[in-house]
DNA sequence: ACCTGAACACCGTTCAAGT
DNA sequence: ACCTGAACACCGTTCAAGT
């Protein structure tokens, strides 16, 4: 009924905040954000459940190590190794791939606050690009909560349209969309598929990068 | 124990989906997604929880009725009532009052699939709106994405910033930003308050609108 | 210090039964 | 046709106990 004790040569790892975040996350991408639970994931770890309440508070503190394990793949160049806009494009890009690659845990970074160090450290470098654009602090948090919103929703759509979850309702638009009382719903229908997704964000993304540019250029030659 | 039967001259009224659907937001509007349970709502509405299951085949599916009693609220001027820049911008704005008077719900419409007919209504609006203004097919497609990426992501942000869930992180940025190692987001931290939601998402939106129009304008004058 | 096991107050959903 | 009540297989978390 219970696996065989290991021997005492290789006793188990000790639990550990990043471990038990590590593993979390794995039974997320796995089986979905309503399959992590306490019991599960001690279960993954060889461990009675009870027992991760000595190391997280809670499950929401828990789901908070997970956001900050999220981050760290958010691939957002330095400063200093390219131009403060190719960096902002290079890691835009790279925060949807979190979305892509991690689907079912993507919501957490959306819908949860997040403000622990690691996050920080990303914001940091988020708003020294927009300095050496030569933003103002306040233009600064303008274009950062711009392109979150921009970033957030897209991944949360990129999700939406993929999944395939099992109390969907059906997928109406991908099929016979001409068959839809609505002309023009239909007449988009082929530009709004799945394989279109990342023509959208690319053009969605240049299209603000574009206004960010030119503001950046007006406030550094004062018009007149 | 048992509330007294009411008299058959006040007959309970009988479920709908529509009925049940209110009573789930109003759940939902007083105690969060994770207060709605089949078991509460039975009881709000004076019934056991499985009478639910007969208007209702799953608690997905009630979701997906929320949605749509959520969607009447989103207030998309019709063609022909102003011109179709001002639409969108006033549909978008009340897209955006969604997310702040339903705070808890707005996930759902951010999350879930959403295709159902009156769904589809909206979208043709929206869609007249970019047709009226010149645009192609396809790149009605795109800007019907970007804007709702920006629309949904902000109503995200909205929520996370504002919510004070009681297992949220603390809220590091709104007192002594100064305090923090991080420069750049020290300095930026007054503008990113909640105080500020207003004044980032009208700037974000006009930042949009003003490139959907540039385009719409080139589209209609082809260059050279 | 770290983990276990029982218990409490919940879930969504199935099923057989009532009227 | 519409609703009930018991049951099944789960939840997060508390608490007292073990080592």
């Amino acid at each position: 009924m219970s696996r065989a004790a290991l021997p005492p040569a290789a006793p188990r790892a000790p639990l550990s905040v990043d471990r038990i975040a590590e593993a979390a996350l794995a039974l997320i991408d796995r089986d979905g954000l309503a399959g992590l639970s306490m019991r599960r994931l001690g279960q993954a770890l060889g461990v009675e459940a009870m027992a991760l309440y000595h190391h997280v508070p809670s499950k929401g503190r828990l789901l908070d190590a997970v956001m900050d394990r999220l981050v760290l793949d958010f691939d957002l160049p330095a400063p200093g190794s390219m131009p403060a806009l190719d960096r902002l494009r290079h890691g835009l890009h790279a925060y949807r791939q979190i979305a892509i690659a991690h689907p079912h845990a993507f919501p957490l970074l959306v819908g949860r606050r997040f403000n622990s160090p690691g996050a920080f450290a990303v914001y940091e470098r988020l708003l020294q690009a927009f300095a050496e654009l030569g933003l103002s602090p306040a233009q600064s948090a303008r274009w950062f909560r711009t392109l979150g919103y921009f970033v957030n929703g897209a991944g949360m759509a990129d999700i939406a349209s993929r999944e395939q979850a099992p109390d969907a309702t059906p997928l109406l638009l991908q099929r016979q969309p001409e068959a839809l009382p609505f002309p023009q719903v239909a007449a988009v229908a082929p530009y709004l598929r799945v394989d279109r997704l990342d023509d959208v964000f690319g053009f969605g993304l240049d299209m603000l990068l574009q206004a960010l540019a030119q503001q950046a250029a007006q406030g550094q030659t004062p018009a007149r």
